[in-house]
RNA sequence: GGCCCCUUCGUCUAAUCGGUGAGGACACCAGCCUUUCAAGCUGGCAGCAGGGGUUCAAAUCCCCUAGGGGUCACCA
C-alpha cells in the first residue's frame, strides 16, 4: 500500500434497488480495506439518473448496510447535491477545449448506431460536432438544441488501467469515442461524477465490481484530462445467479433485505459472501474483525462466483447454534410474532419461556423463521397430528391406552423434572413390557404433532404437566 | 459483432519463486451416536475446459481453440 496518501474508499451505489449481495459484497470489501488500514470509509449515493434514482432505495440501502453492521465513516453523501463540482470541472475541461458541446439529437445517434449495426461495424461516435464553428453553434442554439458536453479523446495510442486484482489492463483509444460526460440536462454521466467525486473525496482506492472494468479506460481519460492523481483500481469478480447469469430480481433471493426476512443473520450473510472470490486460509468461519485482520485484496481471486444457498443456509445454522441465547431471542423475535406466536414486550415468565424454547430449538432449525415455524406447539394447542406419524405411531392396537397410563404417571409425578420424567418413562415401558420407544413416538405425537422435534423429555418439561396431561388424554380419545 | 475479463470437484475455494497422492468447506452417500429429527464425529464420491509448446519437471509460464461473463446509452 502507498504511504503517500491515507486510506480512503467508497463504496457509490444507485439508489436503483435493494442492495444485492454483490453490492453487499463490494461494500464489505471496501470496508475491510478502510478498517484493516486504519483509513476512511465513505459512502455515497450515486444518483444522477433522475428517471431511476427513488429516496426509499437510498434508504433501504442504508437500512442494509446496517443491518449487515458496516458502518461508514463518511456520508452518505448524494452527487444530486453536488452538481456545482460536475459543472466547475466540466466548464474547465470546454475552457481547455479538452471538452466540447455536442448539439447531435438522440435520434440522430440512434441513426448512425443503427447504420453501423446494419453494416456490422462497431459503432463509435463520429466527432461531428468537434470543431463546429461559431456560426453553427449559433444556428443550433437558435433552432433551440441543448447540447452535451464531450470529452475529446485521443485516437491514437492506448490507455492503461492498473488493477490491484488484474494487473494492467490495455485498452486501445482507436476503440473509444468522444463520450458523453455531461448531458443535455446538465447532469453529469457516471464516468465522469463519479472521477471528479473521487478526486475531491481524495479517494485511494476504487473497490467496485468487476462490470466497471470496462468503463474504467474512459474514467482515466478524464482523470488524465482532469489532471487529478489516479486512485488505485481494484475490479471484484462477479457474484452470478446459479444460472451463471447476471443477479437480478427473478434469481429468488438475492438482495439483503430478503435474507433478513427470511430469516437468516448478519452474521453469517457476511461471512458467506466474503467467502465469494475471497479465501481466509484454513477456517471459513471468520467473525468481521477477524476478516479486518486477514482480508487483502492480493488475495481475492479474479473468477465470478456462482452463489449457492446452500452453503450460507449451512452457515446460518452454524452461527444460530453459536449465537448469545439473549441476542438470537431477540433476533427471533419479529418471526414469532409473524408467526402469531408472541406480541412486542415479552418480559418476565414469558421471556423465561421464549429464551428456553429458542434455545432447545434451534438446535434442529437453520433460519429464524424455521426457529418460530417449528415452535408453534410450545404456544398454540390447535396443531394436527403429521399423517405418516398417526400411520406409524397411532394405529397399532392399545396406543391410546398406552397414552392414558402415561398421562396418570405424569400427573402425580414428583418431582416433574427432565430426569425423573425420563426415568418413569422408561419404568412403565419396563413394567408394560415394550420398547421405550413404543411410548417415547406416541407420546411425541401427542403433544407436538410431529413425529421429529427436541428431545421428548424436554418438550414436556417445557410445556409443563398440565398441558402436557391434557394433550396425552386428548390424543387417547382421538384414537380411541 | 468490437473491446475487456475469466476458466481447479455439482458449488465456494487452497495449492509461497513450476516439483503436491491436487488440500479444505458446502451439498450428496455411508457409518457411529441416539426416543425422533438435527447437531456432532468418522469415512466415501467428485476437479486442474481442450490442444499445442517451453522445461529434467507444468494446475502453475507462453500460444491457439472452446466456453462463460462484462461492456459498448444523454443507466449506474
Amino acid at each position: 500500500m502507498s504511504l503517500l496518501r491515507p486510506v480512503r474508499v467508497r463504496f457509490a451505489p444507485s439508489p436503483t434497488g435493494e442492495l444485492h449481495i454483490g453490492g453487499a459484497r463490494t461494500a464489505l470489501f471496501n470496508y475491510l480495506v478502510a478498517r484493516a488500514s486504519n483509513g476512511t470509509f465513505i459512502l455515497r449515493i450515486d444518483d444522477t439518473d433522475l428517471e431511476r434514482s427513488r429516496p426509499e432505495y437510498t434508504d433501504g440501502l442504508l437500512n442494509s448496510l446496517r443491518w449487515l453492521g458496516l458502518d461508514w465513516d463518511e456520508g452518505p453523501y448524494f452527487q444530486s447535491q453536488r452538481l456545482e463540482e460536475y459543472n466547475r470541472a466540466a466548464a474547465r475541461l470546454l475552457e481547455e477545449d479538452k471538452a466540447y458541446h455536442c448539439y447531435c439529437t438522440p435520434e440522430e445517434l440512434a441513426a448512425g448506431r443503427e447504420a453501423a449495426r446494419k453494416a456490422g461495424k462497431p459503432y463509435l461516435y463520429p466527432g461531428t460536432c468537434r470543431d463546429l464553428s461559431q456560426e453553427e453553434t449559433r444556428a443550433y442554439l437558435a433552432a433551440g438544441r441543448s447540447p452535451v458536453i464531450r470529452l475529446r479523446t485521443p485516437d491514437r495510442g492506448e490507455t492503461v488501467v492498473r488493477d490491484l486484482i488484474r494487473g494492467e489492463v490495455r485498452f486501445d483509444n482507436s476503440n473509444l469515442d468522444d463520450f458523453i460526460i455531461v448531458k443535455s440536462n446538465g447532469l453529469p454521466t457516471y464516468n465522469f461524477a463519479s472521477v471528479v467525486d473521487d478526486a475531491l473525496m481524495q479517494i485511494s482506492d476504487v473497490i467496485r465490481g468487476e462490470e466497471h472494468l470496462s468503463n474504467t479506460p474512459r474514467q482515466q481519460l478524464c482523470i488524465e484530462a482532469l489532471g487529478y492523481e489516479a486512485p488505485r483500481f481494484a475490479h471484484v469478480p462477479m457474484i452470478l445467479a446459479p444460472d451463471r447469469s447476471k443477479l437480478s430480481k427473478r434469481h429468488g433471493a438475492t438482495s439483503v433485505e430478503e435474507f433478513r426476512g427470511r430469516g437468516y443473520l448478519p452474521e453469517a450473510l457476511l461471512n458467506y459472501i466474503a467467502l465469494l472470490g475471497w479465501s481466509p486460509g484454513e477456517k471459513e468461519i471468520v467473525s468481521l474483525s477477524e476478516m479486518v485482520s486477514l482480508f487483502s485484496l492480493e488475495r481475492v481471486n479474479k473468477t465470478a462466483a456462482i452463489y449457492d444457498t446452500n452453503k450460507l443456509t449451512w452457515m446460518n445454522g452454524h452461527y444460530l447454534r453459536e449465537a448469545p441465547l439473549e441476542q438470537l431471542t431477540e433476533k427471533a423475535l419479529p418471526f414469532f410474532e409473524a408467526e402469531g406466536l408472541l406480541h412486542a414486550p415479552v418480559e418476565g415468565n414469558e421471556l423465561d419461556y421464549f429464551q428456553k424454547i429458542v434455545d432447545t430449538v434451534r438446535d434442529r432449525v437453520k433460519t429464524l423463521a424455521e426457529l418460530a415455524e417449528a415452535s408453534t406447539y410450545f404456544y398454540r394447542d390447535d396443531f394436527s397430528y403429521e399423517p405418516k406419524g398417526v400411520e406409524k405411531h397411532f394405529r397399532k392396537e392399545g396406543t391410546d391406552e398406552l397414552l392414558r397410563r402415561a398421562a396418570d404417571l405424569l400427573r402425580k409425578l414428583e418431582p416433574f423434572e427432565l430426569d425423573s420424567i425420563e426415568k418413569a418413562y422408561r419404568s412403565l415401558s419396563e413394567d408394560l413390557g415394550i420398547s421405550t420407544g413404543r411410548l417415547i413416538h406416541p407420546t411425541r405425537l401427542a403433544i407436538s404433532g410431529k413425529t421429529m422435534g427436541p428431545g421428548l423429555f424436554e418438550i414436556i418439561v417445557l410445556l409443563g404437566r398440565n398441558r402436557t396431561v391434557e394433550r396425552l388424554e386428548r390424543a387417547a380419545r382421538w384414537i380411541g
